[in-house]
DNA sequence: TCTTCGACGATCAGGATACGCATGTGCTCT
DNA sequence: AGAGCACATGCGTATCCTGATCGTCGAAGA
């Protein structure tokens, strides 16, 4: 899950950046509106977290051109406390939430899931697909109930590929969620956690749709004959 | 749009269904778990605006329900003030939103507005020719309900003909559109290409137009004799 | 209207190739 | 020291392109 940070200062930004990486978040922040819009309209984020108080550009302007241009995901956007009228403001410009200043990071991490989980069609914190159930709030995974173990990179793979059940995922599109930014393309990590994932929860979990990518099926969803 | 409140408080109750129905919608009013849940499965509701805080079956426990359900509208829960891990809870057991008591009506409307935008806003990514679909999100193509395995080139060249239903194609349209740039024009592979389709998916798919190119048609549009 | 012929499209099969898989190796961070 | 990760290499195979052959459509002439 790929989360883009909108935040003016230093101390907040790269406090926020921290909390989320180790929640399992691959982390872009902007320091400025101009740049932050930038990034937004042209990388692909699964959340975006603004800070409506920003210098040269606000916070409001960059969120309405965002959906003006198209750009769809959900935006968690931070307000000063008890300004309400600017929460219904940034709700009706296209905001799916707000936090006011000064926040619990848990409460951010907690409205992020639900962001993530809700703009992705989920609406429970557990996702199963066949006998492998994936718990997004305790990052557990089991097979036919037994706890499987995955390391950091495998879980978020996973995670990805089952919060777009049923989507074919492109490599491209995995590696831009699951990294920041900056990453080698012409590697084949994806793969290589592709095949991990299935030695430990079975080859039949992922399907490889040849030049096109892979994809995560619920034998319950294909009723075929 | 239809909500449902459910709000064992009947003051705060009735006060929210009036300026709900004044804001254009239609609204239905529980006032205790039991019969608020059997409302959420049974009628088909745009969003919901559950009360945490009720008799005989708790808030939570009534949503925990409907998620088991499958049941998946948007749920708004009202929660009491400052009770932060109320609303985590709620937001991990499937709620979609919080609004802490008291609250400004405005703020309510504002939110439940978002709500429903997001949850009614994904368009929707499938196209159709008879008894065809192709979804462009999943990148699935099924015949009269069964999946049909395309390979890439096959499903990029489809993918145009559908996007382009009823337009005859000519072929180097087709070339310049599934390969890139340059691309030797002297090869039948496009033929080839189409006859396997064909072959998946049936013969009357794809109209060949001899001297122009080739036209997929959706007998739905044409209700000739 | 029927027949014939030319041109265009459809089909088939074999070789080339890119693709994805599964290893192994060394680096980095705990 | 160990685990996890990025990256490289070799291998098997599905997929693709090519070129040749077969089929079909349609126009023109009788």
């Amino acid at each position: 899950m790929r989360i883009l940070i909108v935040e003016d200062e230093p101390t907040l930004g790269n406090q926020l950046k921290t909390t989320l990486e180790q929640n399992g978040y691959a982390v872009d922040l902007s320091v400025d509106g101009e740049d932050g819009h930038f990034m937004g309209s042209t990388e692909e984020y699964d959340a975006v977290v603004l800070d409506l108080g920003l210098p040269e550009i606000d916070g409001l302007t960059v969120l309405g051109m965002w959906r003006r241009e198209g750009r769809n995901f959900p935006v968690l956007v931070l307000t000063a406390r008890d300004s309400w009228s600017d929460k219904v403001a940034g709700l009706d410009a296209g905001a799916d939430d707000y936090l006011a200043k000064p926040f619990q990071t848990e409460e951010l991490i907690a409205r992020l899931r639900a962001l993530i989980r809700r703009a992705t069609g989920n609406a429970s914190s557990e996702l199963t697909a066949g006998d492998v159930r994936l718990d997004t709030r305790s990052g557990r995974v089991t097979l036919k109930g037994e706890p499987v173990k995955l390391t950091a990179q495998e879980y978020k793979l996973l995670s990805y590929l089952m919060h777009h059940k049923g989507k074919v995922v492109s490599r491209t599109e995995l590696i831009e969620h699951i990294y920041d930014q900056d990453f080698d393309r012409d590697s084949n990590t994806i793969e290589v956690f592709v095949t991990r994932i299935r030695k430990k929860l079975g080859a039949d979990v992922i399907t490889t749709i040849r030049g096109l990518g892979y994809s995560l099926d619920d034998p319950a969803d294909q009723p075929r004959g």
